[in-house]
DNA sequence: CGAGCCCGCGCG
DNA sequence: AAAGCGCGCGGGCTCG
């Protein structure tokens, strides 16, 4: 399945091993349309160059897709992964598939819908012509099939391509999101709306007070150096203006201050210019980029969908008749570390219970917070501060565990690659590290040198103790994506399930978008949309695909990933 | 006046 | 002086 350069797209079939069983056509995008939706009774597995540029056509025709493999995504996982380093793609030099993928256009504002593509791309260097998918697609199945453990890498590409069709269809559906409810909460806190550039009342009486206070009525509030400049004259000592910093200094300017500091972060951030920008007919349409972190995690591009404070959360409510599951996986990271470093004890510590207090229950700390703080510092690298202090007593108590985290962090101080559970590897650091290190163990090395490479390491072997952590949950949390995707494939949508009320989207709408579906992710958590009458089935099926996840990922290993899933109408009311 | 940096802070 | 991981985003600010 590639584009051409004339808006048709061709299409082949292909068997087991890529090679050709006979059709190969040239279709146009609405022949194309109705050609997948005839070829999805067969369940076949559509091979994209890109997902995210193909996809949305079918979804805005009404047309969903079972299966798929990125041809993008996975070249991407094989080009780092160390088990298939020794297959020709791993080897071959730089090419159209090791480019970041085109920009597309997201609408800011009404008028046009978030779907748009840009033009067709040019044929992008040497090779790039129609032959290049398929060619790169055995490379790749070349590469998996040669691979140490193939399966491993198999069940990653796998999951990676079907989150490229969660996250277009979750940008197709979008996040519902009340606009009204959105704009009476941002008039509560900021007082009413005014004009681009000004501050709403609220913002201006705590500027005013800041001034006051600090006896200076010129200054910018939203200038940090003008601001610092201004506290150390009146006598405030402090080396920066972060809040957490500013909390602990007894001054009357720090209240309005703090004060000050939230409010104009909620107004740039998710105030009403950010709602008019993205918020369509009640719905957040983010662009989701699978595997846009190093680690495996996605990422977003524009709107900021994965930073949604708490704040804005009431806006998120469901459509009438429709609830959402919200499910969040409890301790997710500690517990993947638990079953990658086969560490039986730290999984029996989080049997059944909130891992943090059975960390407490088996008397290694005193507190929950400790409990917490202690495990962040070892998948993190901590060394000082109350971290660093109780990191002793964790590693008493969950040696292995422990272990795979100190081995993780000195592999990347020698500059060396880890990989996560299912074989996504970590980048090697780049020419300027390596300059550094080999500039310290030379002869006229200086004292400097050896400190600021010793330093350098120390950061990479915090990525690389962290990237074997985050980037197996993220395999996890794919994983129970794709199994959540699967259970509510076959749920009845809102006519079957005997609830009258409308379905979202108006008329005219994707027929998948009238059953429950996946509408937000964010890392360890999931949002349905779902039919209030379908929601205990939908739960049922989420906290199975948790299970099935775990199994997916680690086998027999006795390690539970408990969720704390929960039916509520506003995503406020989650937690 | 735009490009690109730093700062600070939102999320996990 | 160094400092627990990964991100995206907006505002200020500097520089060309």
């Amino acid at each position: 399945m590639t584009r051409t350069g004339a808006d048709l797209l061709r299409v082949r079939a292909l068997d087991d091993r890529g090679a050709s069983t006979g059709l190969d056509r040239l279709l146009s995008e609405a022949e194309f349309r109705d050609f997948a939706a005839d070829s999805e009774q067969h369940q076949p597995r559509w091979v994209f160059a890109d997902t995210a540029r193909l996809y949305p056509l079918l979804l805005a025709g009404g047309v969903r897709l079972k299966r798929a493999h990125d041809l993008r995504l996975c070249h991407a996982i094989l080009r780092l992964a160390e088990a298939s380093a020794h297959s020709a793609l791993a080897n071959a030099p730089a090419g159209r598939w090791d480019q970041a993928p085109p920009v597309a256009v997201a609408a800011p504002t009404t008028g046009t819908t978030l779907f748009d593509l840009e033009p067709d791309e040019p044929a992008a260097g040497e090779g790039a012509g129609p032959e290049d998918g398929l060619t790169e697609f055995k490379a790749q199945l070349d590469a998996v099939r040669t691979a140490a453990e193939p399966g491993r890498l198999r069940l990653l590409l796998a999951a990676e391509s079907v989150g490229a069709l969660i996250a277009a269809e979750m940008q197709f559906a979008g996040l519902p999101w009340q606009s009204a409810i959105h704009d009476r909460l941002l008039t509560a806190e900021l007082g009413p709306r005014v004009p681009a550039g000004l501050r709403p009342e609220r913002l201006e009486d705590l500027a005013a007070g800041i001034r006051a206070a600090l006896g200076d009525h010129t200054i910018n509030p939203d200038s940090p150096p003008e601001l610092l400049r201004a506290l150390n004259r009146a006598g405030v000592t402090t080396a920066s203006t972060r809040a957490w910093e500013l909390q602990r200094i007894d001054h009357p300017v720090i209240e309005p201050l703090l004060r000050y500091k939230k409010l104009a972060r909620l107004l740039s951030n998710n105030g009403w210019y950010w709602m008019e920008s993205w918020i369509i007919n009640d719905r957040f349409h983010p662009e989701y980029l699978p595997g846009g972190v190093v680690t495996g995690r996605w990422a977003t591009r524009g709107g900021g969908a994965l930073q949604l404070p708490r704040q804005v959360r009431g806006a998120v409510v469901a459509d009438p008749g429709w609830t959402f599951v919200v499910a969040d996986a409890a301790q997710l990271e500690p517990r993947i570390l638990a079953a990658l470093s086969h560490d039986t004890a730290m999984a029996t510590a989080g049997r059944g219970t909130d891992l943090y207090a059975g960390i407490v229950a088996s008397g290694v700390v005193e507190t929950r917070a400790h409990a917490k703080v202690a495990m962040l510092g070892a998948m993190y690298g901590a060394t000082s501060g109350e971290s660093g202090r109780l990191l002793p007593r964790l590693a008493r108590a969950y040696p292995r565990a422990l272990a795979l985290t100190e081995a993780a962090a000195r592999a990347g101080e020698r500059g060396d690659v880890v990989s996560t559970r299912l074989g996504r590897s970590s980048p090697r650091p780049g020419a300027a590290w390596q300059d550094d290190q080999g500039r310290a163990t030379e002869a006229g090395a200086t004292a400097g040198d050896e400190r600021r490479a010793r330093s350098q390491a120390r950061d990479w072997g915090r990525f690389t103790r962290n990237f074997i952590v985050q980037g197996s949950a993220a395999e996890w949390a794919l994983c129970w994506m794709a199994e959540i995707r699967k259970g509510l494939w076959d749920l009845p949508g809102i006519a079957e399930a005997g609830n009258a009320s409308g379905e979202p989207g108006g008329p005219g709408a994707n027929p998948f978008l009238a059953a429950p579906h996946l509408v937000f992710f964010l890392h360890d958590e999931v949002i349905v949309h779902t039919p209030a009458a379908l929601a205990d089935r939908v739960a049922t099926i989420v906290t199975a695909a948790a299970a099935t996840a775990g199994r997916l990922l680690f086998g027999d290993f006795p390690v539970d990933f408990p969720l704390t899933c929960v039916i509520v109408d506003s995503y406020a009311d989650a937690k």
